[in-house]
DNA sequence: GTCTATATTACGATAGAC
DNA sequence: GTCTATCGTAATATAGAC
């Protein structure tokens, strides 16, 4: 055959990865199917010979995105309340508000899996359980995860929203000093 | 006339009532003009009498959404710990969760604002200030009101987008519990 | 597997009658 | 001010050549 297994796995993973960085910038359903396909240097013919609808194309890409910002916190070492410390920063940061198209996927695109079909929502809920236990590792319980991850996606999701920088700089910092309160309460005990 | 200044306010309030559930219940750029209209009983034709654009409209709603939210917690009694902290147990609630049409529009249309043109974030961030200024009657101080701010609209946000109730209550739980703590630290100094 | 071309539907916005 | 009708455009999805 002319295409290898190997080769439609590369399209496949490069789609999903510019569909990806597309949809975190406009929106997953504000961006119609050539956009998403275009954004990978491909065509819509191609886009559904990958995916079976657009919504299957959604179910895929918001796994792998969260599971990317799972496996980012997966890898900071959870002895080092310093590392945690600045991974939060990092997270709270202009820079991250700026580039919604670079940044995690929760901010931009969760929304929309509230409003996605069941089948979305469940394997969204997989991805977004695992992203909890990594943050776990870092924050102490259970709860100091939650907390840290809505606190953390509603402060970015709220600063990209506002106009003028200053005021998003003021949401950021004053949620990043309750995040690192709160990891570090956990670590005092 | 046929008819009065009146008339037209009151069809203007309904107009913007009704898509503004409309909106938070299926997202606004997803939400056809048509749909927009017909949610308050109107036609397309109608709705361009009241505003020159689609986006005029959301700038419009979206005002009108959040001061309704800021006027909600500024009723409350700020020197009534118990009052502030049912508010907020209120916000974070599985009936808030499975209902956005009824409830705050910043889980449901924030994201929408951050992809929307300059204008409508100026408009935005202004009632979104006035917001902050009524829970920080609540929380103590800025640092406080904008944490809970941004951790109560994203909990609520990621428990809309999971698939069972079970772990929707557990995130609802500990960002609830995380809130409380937040508004009794304030209060204790 | 990738492309171009197309079927079909829905969109935002406007025009004109009442 | 409200309605119906309509103009362009863009959407999702499919068909068929290579």
């Amino acid at each position: 055959m002319r295409y290898t297994a190997e080769q439609k796995e590369e399209a496949r993973h490069k789609l999903l990865h510019a569909s990806g960085r597309h949809a975190k910038a406009h929106g997953f359903a504000a961006s119609g199917v050539d956009a998403l396909a275009g954004a990978a240097g491909l065509t819509i013919g191609s886009l559904y010979k990958h995916f079976a609808s657009k919504n299957d194309l959604f179910t895929a890409l918001m796994a792998a995105e969260i599971d990317q910002t799972a496996s980012r916190y997966a890898s900071v070492d959870a002895q080092d309340t310093a590392a945690a410390v600045k991974a939060l920063a990092s997270y709270l940061s202009l820079a991250h508000v700026k580039a919604p198209e670079r940044g995690c996927a929760l901010p931009s695109l969760a929304v929309e899996v509230a409003r996605a079909p069941e089948e979305v929502r469940q394997v969204f809920e997989t991805s977004l359980l695992a992203l909890k236990d990594s943050l776990q590792r870092l924050a102490g319980s259970e709860q100091a995860a939650w907390t840290l991850m809505a606190q953390s996606v509603g402060a970015v999701m709220l600063a990209r929203a506002m106009a003028t920088e200053t005021h998003q700089r003021d949401l950021l910092q004053a949620v990043r000093v309750s995040g690192q309160d709160l990891i570090h309460a956990s670590r005092a005990q």
